[in-house]
DNA sequence: TGGCGACATAAGCTGGGTTTATGAGCAACA
DNA sequence: TGTTGCTCATAAACCCAGCTTATGTCGCCA
């Protein structure tokens, strides 16, 4: 139910949020006139001419009605106000790299040199993150993308349609190989506002079960998981198909939610959600890298295993 | 010493990032295209025309190789990796809201309805996530920002420049009330791949205390919390003057880093960073709202402060 | 079979960002 | 005290991405 979304995080001020935030190129800039202190190296290093630079960190200034930078002739730094806008803009960049390497990585379709097959949750949330460290260490390795659940996972390994795969599910599929790579956990969230938002005490498994919550569909990975923990007994205060609808409700102050804790790690951070503490619960599952029987990773798929296993 | 910055996190391939990322525009369209089911709603949604959106997701498409929306004179679905896409998407534009709500507040330099005075570390990382929630609250609290230290924060509470406060030292300024809010921690963190990436048996305080880190300078506040905890006795292994330098050091692999729980939030879920378990040092520390002694925050800054408080 | 909704195509306009060219301030150094 | 070299600012001309308006095509439904 997507609503949700629009009533709470819908755009609250007329002109889109594009139009008050500077663009990708403009945060780049602004992040390498902070790391390098001059407007006319920022410029060299993104292969713009410095008066370009120049205009267009003015022109961000005009936007955001603050002063960003201090020039001189000496070169430039970041006033109080430009760290921090730096800083908030750092993020956004941050997301777009992980974009980046993710649409990439979804592009080379075929034949390319280390080609992956995830589950959904991980390809969404933990691959970007993967394979930026690998491009770090490997800068020219092509790699591609395909999501899906276990079993296409499965299909594209032992058909050699894909070099490495990674599943959350409860089992391996059978003719792969396998080792367990992280730990994921099943949280239960909720907005700051709500009842259990400052609950200090645990949530015991029966207290849980009698509790309706907002919940992925019956079916699905963590919804099985979360059944398995309580015996079948999870009480949907309402059935959302997606992550994203579940964390937006949950945001909204709707209820509960229970999410993979990979999900809300932002949200969480922000402050959007708090963690609800809960006992005698066993929500965790285990993330898997898979590959098929006998044929042990090699080459950059070894490079990507080693780097998820840290 | 932020080159580490760029051997690790600088742009790999040429062409930078603004190039290869669709801009917050197109990004919000696809967004609104996903949950809307249709290019003209979502056109209609952003107030612009349908063939204007219609073309921005195609050259969009264009731009990532990859189709994204499967179009039918019924409407426009996701495709698979559309939905991977608008997820990675979702990320950047949530980011953006941050940034949005943080630079707002901080253009509306005086005269606005509720002001706000926070140390750095609260303002960057706490309050856009809680000013998002005050806006979904009260849409039409103007809000402004001041960023400065303990000291700072207190005179503009004293001087009624501004109405509620944030600090996160560990002594209230006096002639302030305070409140609580939240635990700050500070938590060792190293690159995936270093030696402590994988340790599981905690980390005690003299070794800790004999391992060379990547600190903050002496007399910033969480080098002061850390010292304290181990008293005066931590050891650099490079000392640096930002909490960027501080992460992009120890994301390039260089050592164990001591941090604020806050502000790797986004490293830890990406895993870029990894945790390292510590035992027996008290690196804790409380993050408080305050105001002038008998002064009881009352409209906005309850709000503020409620929202807080979850 | 006409009407409606949704998407595609085409042509023309506009503006933000770019470049080149040039000016001006400050510092270090002979 | 000039001279050199770094910095940033300004001005004018250009270019292209994205917008709008106008129109065409496809499928569904009454």
């Amino acid at each position: 139910m997507s609503n949700t979304d629009e009533q709470g995080g819908g755009p609250a001020v007329a002109g889109s949020l594009a139009h008050r935030v500077p663009d990708l190129g403009a945060l780049e800039l602004l992040l390498a006139v902070a790391r390098l202190g001059s407007l006319g190296g920022a410029a060299r290093e993104l292969g713009i001419t410095q008066p370009a630079a120049s205009s267009r960190i003015r022109s961000m200034e005009r936007q955001l009605g603050v002063a960003l930078v201090d020039r001189s002739p000496r070169g430039s730094r970041l006033t109080d106000a430009g760290a921090l806008v730096t800083d908030w803009a750092r993020r956004i960049v941050e997301a777009a790299e992980a974009f980046d390497v993710g649409a990439q990585a979804l592009r080379d379709r075929r034949d390319s040199r280390l080609r992956v097959a995830a589950s959904m949750t991980i390809a969404e949330y933990l691959l970007p993150g993967w394979l930026l460290a690998l491009r770090a260490q490997r800068p020219d390795t092509a790699v591609s993308l395909h999501a899906g659940n276990s079993t296409v996972v499965a299909e594209r390994l032992l058909s050699d349609e894909a070099d490495l795969g990674f599943v959350e599910g409860l089992t391996v599929p059978t003719g792969l190989d396998s080792v367990v790579i992280a730990h994921d956990r099943l949280i239960v969230v909720t907005a700051p506002g709500h009842a259990w938002g400052r609950r200090r005490r645990p949530v015991a498994a029966d207290e849980l079960a009698s509790t309706p919550l907002i919940l992925r569909e019956k079916g699905s990975g963590t919804r099985q998981v979360l059944d398995a923990a309580l015996g079948g007994l999870a009480r949907p205060l309402i059935e959302l198909s997606s992550t994203t609808a579940v964390k937006a409700a949950a945001v909204s102050g709707a209820g509960p939610a229970v999410l993979s804790e990979l999900a809300v790690g932002e949200e969480l951070a922000m402050r959007r959600l708090v963690r609800v503490p809960v006992d005698g619960v066993a929500l965790a599952r285990d993330l898997r890298a898979v590959w098929p029987t006998g044929h042990r990773p090699t080459g950059p798929a070894r490079d990507l295993l080693s780097l998820t296993r840290g």
